[in-house]
RNA sequence: GCCGCCUUAGCUCAGUCGGCCAGAGCGAUUCACUCGUAAUGAAUAGGUCGGGGGUUCGAUUCCCCCAGGCGGCUCCA
């Protein structure tokens, strides 16, 4: 008989036999598929020792969805390599949403690989196999696993951060004690086994059929461009087959937002191949949306004590040498134009312009904060692998500012900044922000990347962060993310279906006003440097333009849309009176068209619906003979009988206010 | 830049295991219908099957190159 050890259980202490299993405390809640004790994720069948703190982890909680998702990963792999007895293993971990795992294999997988994988994965999970830890001496998992090179490879690497082997790394090779996670059937008997760290769940059967393989492509080996590429499938799994349906059917949803899908659909903008790759076109009506969006952030700007610029598309090449863009950015520029030996460089970038009309005269510090903004479109030379939609492309147009600041104004500059485009955003509908600090990486050979003194980037990082911090909003640190000349805060926002994209950016940048020797008179006759802080609110119109479309799902509301009113008469004899309307409205500046296609009044109505015009102004006799029109909305409700003026006022009042339909 | 997949009418997509005039729906045009809240009917037009080269008696179909798109990786001042 042992004598009892006491652990903590979920706060409380308990006495248990020794040789009981984290499992045993567990034992009645299915839910639970892994424990924390003493704050490590342990296996079920754990040993607990005296003293132990243990809690529960949820299959539902994060950390349990991961184990859930990596136990998932581990099942691929062990179907890959019955169906593909040669694949060799890379790294399998939990990724937002699902899982991965990399293989080195002859052949890409196709379509139809993956298929028979998932079926042969859910015979492997039907078989309920557990997963059994066995620690392993370095030399024997080397002897063990003398048949997997990537495996060995992490092997002698552990110790370190696994985390700098590769992203993802870590849950093979963490910690300093190798650990082989053997798969175990029914009998006992080992039907496959991996160097993993763990843990796992106590079954496959948890898994389900909850888990899907989504797609496949190929993946850098230890996310380095110089190393081979394997082949990575990706997958989802989720603790029911409900949530897993749920899943799919939020992507299908973000699907159907698709801006490049809808901005066809609804003829905002296209990417004629004639012109080139990444290089889009507006329609007249994705014009007009795109302008008035700048009207509205010009008038913004010109209220917050901007003033607005304008400069050229190209200039010399010794202008982004000053900057120090060259040679530094030379591949993300597009190739010089030569002109009678002179080189040229299409802009990346606005700012050396600025700098120069900065430059044109002495400037006090009376003058400071000087703001300087334009919509600048510049041209950058994507890699061709890289383009997306209106997302990532080869023409930005940047609302892009520069202010010029004491060093003792840079904080209040800031902050100014950041309360302006938050509210900027806010006016667009997005109003679900967290911050990203992004700083220097000096590790490697990136230090030289970063120009300037330690002492200049460790005050603009302090003065960014105080400011990030002060916000009140969440603020997440992106190591090396840092611009070559200054670090930055960018502002992620949350769309209407939970994704976040990056907006806007806010860089203090010690850099170019050296490169460009910009000076301003002090109040003692000195002559000091000031600093400039780069800011981008939307980032890039035409970015930001794809991610109102995927927001708001091409409805609008009244202000932004492009076709604000559509005006459909019961017949033709009210064509008349609903142009007479439609004048009213005009008169106001409203955006309305009037249906006088030959169509039937019921697909009048549909094609109208789908238009996704805010309002629906209908007219038929019994409107025209009370001077009134009937409204009908998007979501299909109508209102019958509104007096003319009434209808008039309700819309004009609804695009003033920037309210959304 | 790398890997895989894809490109047929304005749009969405059939199709051809190499062979007679390449199909449908939507959209467009024309005619008839003039209708009270998501598809009236009929007719017509519209395609060098992404571009170039090759194999072949014959290529939209097979092979190569290029362009563009999609999904990833890498990159993103």
């Amino acid at each position: 008989m042992s004598s009892p050890i006491t652990v903590n259980v979920a706060g409380s202490e308990r006495a248990v036999d020794q040789g009981t299993t984290a499992g045993d405390l567990f034992a009645d809640d299915k839910q639970v598929v892994v424990a924390r004790v003493d704050g490590e994720l342990r296996d079920l069948a754990h040993v607990l020792a005296d003293g132990d703190v243990v809690e529960p982890v949820l299959v539902s909680e994060s950390d349990g969805l991961d184990v859930l998702r990596h136990s998932c990963a581990h099942v691929l792999a062990q179907a890959v390599q019955q169906t593909f007895p040669e694949a060799r293993l890379g790294i399998g971990p939990p990724v937002r949403d699902g899982f991965y795992y990399d293989f080195d294999v002859a052949e890409p997988f196709t379509p139809d690989d993956l298929k028979r994988l998932e079926r042969a994965m859910q015979k492997i999970i039907n078989t309920g196999q557990t997963y059994a830890r066995r620690e392993v001496a370095d030399d024997a998992a080397r002897e063990e696993l003398a048949d997997e090179p990537y495996k060995l490879e992490l092997i002698g690497l552990k110790g370190g951060s696994a985390d700098d082997a590769a992203e993802g790394a870590s849950v093979e090779v963490g910690g300093n004690q190798l650990t082989v996670y053997d798969n175990l059937d029914r009998t006992g008997e080992v039907v496959w086994g991996d160097l993993c760290r763990g843990p796992h769940l106590p079954s496959t059967k948890i898994i389900g059929n909850a888990f899907k393989l989504m797609r496949s492509a190929a993946a850098y080996w230890r996310g380095s461009e110089k190393n081979p590429q394997l082949q990575r499938i990706y997958g989802t799994a989720w603790p029911s087959k409900d949530e897993l349906k749920a899943y799919l059917d939020r992507l299908a949803e973000a699907e159907k937002r698709d801006h490049r899908k809808l901005g066809a659909e609804m003829d905002l903008y296209s990417f004629p191949e004639e012109i080139g790759a990444g290089l889009p076109v507006f329609h007249p009506k994705g014009a007009i949306l795109r302008r008035t969006m700048e009207d509205y952030v010009w008038q913004r700007h010109v209220d917050a004590g901007f003033s607005y610029v304008t400069t050229p598309h190209l200039a010399k090449e010794g202008l982004f040498h000053t900057s120090g863009h060259l040679p530094y950015y030379a591949e993300g520029m597009m190739p010089e134009l030569d002109d009678d030996g002179q080189a040229y460089r299409i802009k990346a970038m606005n700012c050396p312009m600025h700098n120069l009309i900065y430059r044109s005269q002495q400037r006090s510090y009376r003058d400071l904060p000087l703001r300087y903004f334009e919509f600048g479109t510049v041209y950058r030379n994507e890699k061709s692998g890289v383009l997306q939609g209106l997302t990532r492309v080869r023409m930005i147009t940047q609302d892009d500012s520069h202010s010029y600041v004491t060093q003792e104004q840079a904080p209040g500059e800031i902050k100014h900044l950041l309360d302006f485009v938050l509210g900027l955003l806010r006016d667009f509908g997005l109003d679900d922000f967290y911050l990203e600090l992004s700083t220097p990486d000096w590790t490697g050979d990136k230090r030289e990347k970063f120009q300037g003194t330690d002492e200049q980037w460790a005050q603009g990082i302090a003065v960014l962060e105080q400011v990030a911090t002060e916000s009140g909003l969440e603020l997440v640190p992106d190591l090396g993310g840092a611009a070559f000349y200054g670090p930055k805060i960018s502002v992620q926002a949350r769309d209407a279906i939970g994704r976040t994209w990056q907006m806007s950016t806010i860089q203090y940048d010690f850099n170019q006003p050296e490169g460009f020797e910009l000076e301003y008179q002090a109040a003692d006759g000195s002559r000091e440097r000031p600093v400039m802080i780069h800011s981008a609110k939307f980032g890039s119109i035409e970015r930001f333009i794809g991610v109102l479309v995927e927001h708001y799902a091409g409805q609008f509301p009244p202000w932004l849309a492009p076709v604000q009113v559509v005006g459909v008469p019961v017949a033709e004899d009210f064509y008349g009176y609903l142009d007479e309307v439609a004048g009213r409205l005009r008169e106001h500046g409203i955006r309305v068209e009037v249906d006088h296609g030959d169509d039937r009044f019921p697909k009048k109505i549909r094609n109208a619906s789908r238009s996704k015009a805010p309002f629906i102004l209908i007219a038929g006799g019994e409107d025209r003979d009370a001077g009134a029109v009937s409204f009908r909305f998007r979501d299909g409700s109508q209102e019958n009988a509104v007096p003319v003026d009434e209808a008039v006022q309700r819309i004009v009042t609804a695009v003033r206010d920037r309210v959304q339909v």
